[in-house]
DNA sequence: TTGAAAGCGCTAACAT
DNA sequence: ATGTTAGCGCTTTCAA
């Protein structure tokens, strides 16, 4: 590889000049311009990024952490960041945790090594808040609330939960079943919604059911599983609450056991991946802001490079519901 | 943040030493041993990542460079990617190029400033081939013969092709549409399977009709749209081929006008991703082999980063049909 | 068994 | 306007 003192003996200047070429600071005269750019073309050079990385102390690359890339939630998601970051100069390193706390460790550990200058932490994670927050580095938590000190973006799950509640009192259901867990996690707070889907429907006097979502997704059948259970086990329900493939493998169960959607039961998704829109009938949906989230999150993260503090904490997204013809 | 140096000081050492301990690499008494260790507990130090990569001139990490993440055939090989590159030591910089030509060009240009030791070139490209043949350095295609000096792999697209092809006379079409250009394209292997589609059918006398696929994803609409117009212009058709996302929209399509499946019209999708589970009636699939197509793209890279030259210069891995209830 | 020093390729301060 | 030099933090000879 040819390095910058070659470039520089070529044309017969010191190396600081060329230096000054390329980055268009500093007073170079033209003549000595020019000769240092055909010196640098004759020569093919491109100065190497690595030792710039290590004299500026920063790689340019922020890495975002996801369960599992091939979920459409998250290829959208990672997409989304992919752009944003890009726009602000920063290349993306995806790292899958396929769920496993190890995988978390060590991708954490990137940033201590300064491999990464920051990191969107949007896995479903299970560290100790304190591993978080003996890091004093930029890390910033995608519908996760790592710790305290850790700031956060995130859809506001609670008026999504609400809207897919009225949806389906709309609908006219009494029996209504949603997959997940209505556990208030301190971690997640994407698991809201399913708090306050089930107090919206029951003030309505609407039975609620909950089936608790896998946590892997590569498993395909497991969804498929799922809805099957569901029907069988709850043969009156009249209303489904799940995020985009629990609802597909619900209205998929439907049609193959000639249960009509929506006369029969109402299904309303929840993420709005690009999945629903390609199922009949079309899938009412409650859509999270992918870009928001993303171009928020990188918000966050290039303030808390750049100044090493962030003022707001926590930001909530607006989210919508995208109605298709799964409900009434 | 601290340094080997600080390091050393406070154990009482050289810098070497520390090195040593680190890497286990050379002797050292176990004394000082266990001094360097507990300095480096007491520092919580851990070595900088970006001076380890200048000076072994290597950055440990490869570019997966593809149109667009969002598209779930992209999602999954990238996840594929992601896995297989993490078990030989590399991380994965995603790299969307949205179909635009110096986005192609900047991607490479990371490969000559050493910010990446190997690219993975997925996307649809559009450059010369001696840009690809003039940098001597890892590049592997993914269904992408970038040039002639440039290793690829691909799934074996002409007994894609036929495998549809045969799939649809079995079932008695007389009438196909296929979605894809019927032009023998030298830098993407995937088109071959048009063109062998076509021959087969045509062979055993049925009208085969085909229509542009949009190059672009993002807009989901033009699925739906393109599936409309298929149906419109041509009322008489009875078979369909076409990528997951295309055969999906015809699909939905033909539910919504009463058109049945696959009484009326037969679909075979490309690709086999998980979409193709979750419609009713199940499809009826030619799976490309992504997790083999992502092991094979990843030996041959790090073949290349390693001993910078490469055997075979090609290799085609086999494709399979799964049958669904859109054919009979 | 260990330390000093050179150098990976670059940039920026400081001279000139 | 330009060259020299001192690092950035690490690893690896080479001496001791």
């Amino acid at each position: 590889m040819t390095t910058i003192q070659d470039v520089a003996k070529q044309a017969g200047v010191g190396a600081a000049t060329v230096s000054r070429v390329l980055s268009g600071k500093g007073y170079v005269k033209q003549e000595t311009r020019e000769r240092v750019t055909r010196a640098i073309e004759a020569l093919n050079y491109t100065p190497n990024e690595m030792a710039r990385n290590l004299f500026h102390g920063k790689s340019g690359i922020v890495a975002v952490i996801i369960p599992e890339l091939s979920h459409p939630f998250f290829s959208e998601l990672v997409n989304a960041f992919e752009v944003s970051l890009c726009e602000v100069g920063y290349q993306t390193m995806v790292c899958n945790t396929f769920y496993e706390k190890n995988y978390e460790l060590r991708y954490l550990e990137m940033l201590r090594r300064q491999r990464v200058d920051g990191i969107i932490f949007g896995a479903h994670t299970s560290l100790a808040s304190e591993q978080y927050q003996s890091l004093q580095r930029p890390v910033v938590g995608l519908d996760r609330k790592l710790a305290e000190t850790v700031p956060y973006v995130a859809a506001d799950h609670e008026e999504g939960g609400r809207l897919a509640a009225e949806e389906l009192i709309r609908s006219g259901c009494r029996n209504v079943v949603q997959f997940g867990e209505v556990e208030d996690s301190v971690i997640t707070p994407s698991s809201q919604r399913h708090f306050v889907f089930r107090k919206v429907v029951e003030a309505h006097g609407i039975t609620c059911a909950s089936y608790p979502k896998q946590p892997n997704y590569s498993a395909y059948n497991t969804y498929q599983e799922s809805a099957a259970r569901l029907f069988e086990e709850h043969p009156d329900v009249d209303g489904i609450f799940g995020t985009d493939l629990y609802a597909a493998a619900c209205l998929q169960y439907a049609l193959a056991h000639g249960i009509r959607v929506p006369e029969d039961v109402k299904i309303v998704a929840y993420d709005g991946t690009y999945i629903t829109k390609f199922l009949h009938p079309e899938m009412t949906t409650i859509c999270q802001p992918i870009r928001q989230l993303a171009n928020e999150a990188v918000r966050m993260i290039t303030e808390m490079i750049n100044v090493n503090e962030i003022k707001e904490n926590k930001v909530i997204l607006p989210i919508s519901i995208r109605r298709g013809n799964t409900t009434t």
